[in-house]
DNA sequence: CTGAAAGCGCTTACAG
DNA sequence: CTGAAAGCGCTTACAG
C-alpha cells in the first residue's frame, strides 16, 4: 500500500511558548536558538532542556519578516556571448533570482574569462572586500577555487558548485555531472560504429596561463579510462585549437587529416566542437564520426545537420538555478541541503534532439 | 554582454503607504486588493487609481503570516504497488509536500485503480464534498477530467494536470511530455534498425469499463502519425495482455507468433511493456525488437539485460514535484505559472541508462 | 545578562 | 461601508 501522508496536526511550538516552559523570556529563547550570546548559563541549561523535548520549527516567514534582513548572493561563472554554453547558465540564475526576490534575497553576477586564470583571480580579490552571504562558483579553475573555499570556510560563507565537482572541500552543495562519467559516456559513443584500432583526433583548447579547465580534465580522464578499459590500440592525435583563430584551425586541421587520413573519430571535451564540426562540414569529411558535449545553439544545428554524431549534454540551465536555489534555501528556509546532486548525462542525438526541451522545469 | 541583474532598490510600497496616498484605511486598501467588496464606489476609485501608479508587490510572507491560512491540496493518482509507475509521481509529490509543509498546506493523496473508470468518479464524489484549495489530477480518464474540470472552474478551485495533457480545460498547469510526440519517438526508435514492411506486434491492455488511458492513446496517435510518415506498409498485430494474467499473455503471443513468425517489433505504450519483455525472454525471440515506455525497476533491468532495447522515459517524480509545488507557488506565492509544460522525452538504452539517474532535481 | 515593548507587512474581527 | 486596533511569530534595539 501506499504511504499516506497527512500533515500532522500537532499544535506548533513557537517562541514564547518555549518561554514559558523555561520560565524565561522570548529574547532569551531568541538569544539561544541564534547562539547569539547574552545568556546567563542557568538561562542557557533551562531553555536547552526545553529545546530538547519539544520539536521546535521555527516559522520562517515570520523570522524573515521580523529581521528584514536582506541577503547578497554572488554568482561567479564566465563571462559569454549570446548562444554560449554560459548563457544558459546565466538563464537559470536569472530564473531563480526572480523567485528568491520577494525573500530579500539579491542575486549578482561576477563574470571571468574562461580561457584567463587570473581574470578569476581578480574576482576573488574583490570579493575578499565585499560583504555577502553565499556565492554560486563555475569550478572551471580547480586550484583557485579550492584555494579561494578555505577563505570562504573561514569566513563561514556557504558556497556552492556547478559545473564539476572539487573533492575535498566544504561546498554546502554541487550541482552538475559526473565529468569522468560523461567522459566515458562520450568515448562510449565515439567508438559506437568503429574498432578500436582506429585513429581519433581530440580537438584541445588554448587557454592562457592554464592547461584546460576541470571539467575538460575529468572528461578527458574518463575518456581514457573507458577506451584502456576496451582495449583501444588506434592512436590518438592532439589538435591545438584557438576559439579566436578560425582559419589557424583549419590549418592545424589541415596538415593532421593529410598526415593521418584514417582518422575516423574526432572529439572535444567541451561545447567548442562545432569548430571540429565547422572544418568536418567544408572538408566533406562524412566517415569521420564527431563527438562534442552540450547543447549550444551552434552545436544543435550541427546535430540536426548530421555533423556532430552525439551531443552529450549537461543542462546548464538547472545547475544556475538549483544552485542559487539552494543557497537561498538554506539561508532563508534554514533548509538541509544535499551536498552531491549529480545531474543526468543527456544523450542527443539526431533522432531525439527535437525533444530535448524545456530542462528546465 | 550578459544582462547584469542588479535587484532594483526601489523603496518598496506597502499597503499603508497605498491607503495614505489613497486617503482611505489599510482594511479598505485590503478590501479592494482582494476584491472582498463592502468599499464605496468612492473609495474604489481612489485606491485603484492608487494602485494603477504604483508597482504595488504583497509581501507574501507577511500575508501568510497575518492570515494563518491552511491551504489544502488533493493529489488524485493511480493506486501503485512498490516499483510501479506511479510510485514515482507519489515520490515527487511527497517531496513538495515535505517543502511546502513550512507554508501552511498540507497535501492530500486519494488514489484510484487506473483500470477502473468508476474508481476515479467515486474519488470526484468524494472531493465533492470536501473543501480544499487546489488538486493535482493524473489524467488517465480523460472525458472524466473534462467533465469534473468545469465543476472546478465553477468552484474556482485551480487543477493542475499531469500525464498527459487535456486541451480546452482552464488548467492552471500542465507537466508532462507530449504524449503524440512521445508516440512517434517510440515509432522512430522501433523502426531505426528495420525496413519499413515489417510486421509488428503491439501489447495491448485490458482495461475494465475503458478502452485505455489518455496518454496510452495520444502515444498510439503519435505511433501511427510517424508510420503513416514513413509510408509503413508492414503489418500491425494487436496483442490484448492482461496485467494481472500472466499465464494468459503466455497463450496469447504463442498463439499470435505462431501465426505471424515474421514479427520483428513489438511495442507497449506504457510502462507495461516488461509483460511482453518476459515472453520474449522467455522464448528466446532476440531478433524481436522491443520498445517499451517509462523507467520502471523492472523495465530497467530488461533494458540492461537486452531484452527491451529502447525505453521512451519522462519524468514521473519531477511531474509529482512539479504540479504540487505549482499550486503551491499559485496559491501562497502568488506566482504566475506557466500553463503548458512540455518535460523532456528521453531515450534510454543499454548504453546510457546507468547515467539516467537523479532526474528529480 | 534580561525582559518588556515595538515593529516587520498584512489580515481579521469589531465597533461604529 | 469604514477605520482603529489587535495579532500572526519572530527579531531588534533599549532600558535596566
Amino acid at each position: 500500500m501506499p504511504k499516506i501522508m497527512i500533515r500532522e496536526k500537532k499544535t506548533k511550538v513557537r517562541i514564547i511558548d518555549i518561554a514559558r516552559m523555561a520560565g524565561v523570556s522570548a529574547g532569551t529563547v531568541d538569544r539561544v536558538i541564534h547562539n547569539r550570546g547574552k545568556v546567563s548559563e542557568d538561562n542557557l541549561i533551562k531553555v536547552r532542556r526545553v529545546l530538547d523535548h519539544v520539536d521546535y520549527q521555527p516559522n520562517m516567514m515570520a523570522r524573515s519578516l521580523a529581521s528584514g534582513r536582506e541577503y547578497v548572493i554572488y554568482v561567479v561563472i564566465p563571462a559569454f556571448r549570446e548562444g554560449e554554453y554560459w548563457a544558459d547558465v546565466n538563464e537559470g540564475c536569472a530564473r531563480a533570482a526572480g523567485e528568491v526576490a520577494a525573500f530579500n534575497v539579491s542575486v549578482r553576477l561576477l563574470f571571468f574569462d574562461q580561457y584567463d586564470e587570473q581574470s578569476f583571480d581578480r574576482i576573488v580579490e574583490t570579493l575578499r572586500r565585499k560583504n555577502f552571504d553565499g556565492v554560486l562558483v563555475a569550478t572551471l579553475f580547480a586550484e583557485r577555487v579550492a584555494a579561494w573555499s578555505v577563505e570562504l570556510d573561514c569566513r563561514g560563507i556557504p558556497y556552492v558548485f556547478i559545473d564539476a565537482a572539487i573533492e575535498g572541500c566544504n561546498n554546502l552543495a554541487y550541482f552538475g555531472i559526473s565529468s569522468f562519467d560523461a567522459g566515458m559516456v562520450g568515448a562510449r559513443m565515439l567508438l559506437a560504429r568503429f574498432d578500436t584500432r582506429s585513429d581519433i583526433v581530440v580537438g584541445q583548447m588554448a587557454y592562457r596561463g592554464t592547461n584546460g579547465s576541470n571539467q575538460w580534465r575529468l572528461r578527458e580522464e574518463g575518456f581514457h579510462h573507458y577506451l584502456r578499459q576496451r582495449g583501444f590500440t588506434g592512436r590518438i592525435h592532439h589538435a591545438l585549437l584557438d576559439i579566436h583563430t578560425p582559419e589557424r584551425n583549419f590549418e592545424v586541421l589541415d596538415r593532421l587529416f593529410e598526415e593521418y587520413p584514417a582518422i575516423e573519430g574526432a572529439i572535444t571535451f567541451n561545447s567548442t566542437c562545432y569548430i571540429l564540426g565547422n572544418y568536418l562540414r567544408a572538408r566533406v569529411r562524412e566517415r569521420v564520426r564527431l563527438v562534442g558535449y552540450d547543447l549550444i545553439p551552434r552545436n544543435e544545428q550541427m546535430l540536426r545537420e548530421g555533423v556532430i554524431d552525439v551531443l552529450v549534454a549537461q543542462r546548464p540551465e538547472s545547475q544556475g538555478y538549483h544552485g542559487v536555489m539552494a543557497l537561498e534555501e538554506y539561508l532563508i528556509g534554514g533548509r538541509k541541503i544535499n551536498k552531491v546532486n549529480n545531474m543526468p548525462i543527456d544523450i542527443l542525438m539526431k533522432e531525439n534532439i527535437q525533444y530535448y526541451k524545456n530542462n528546465n522545469i
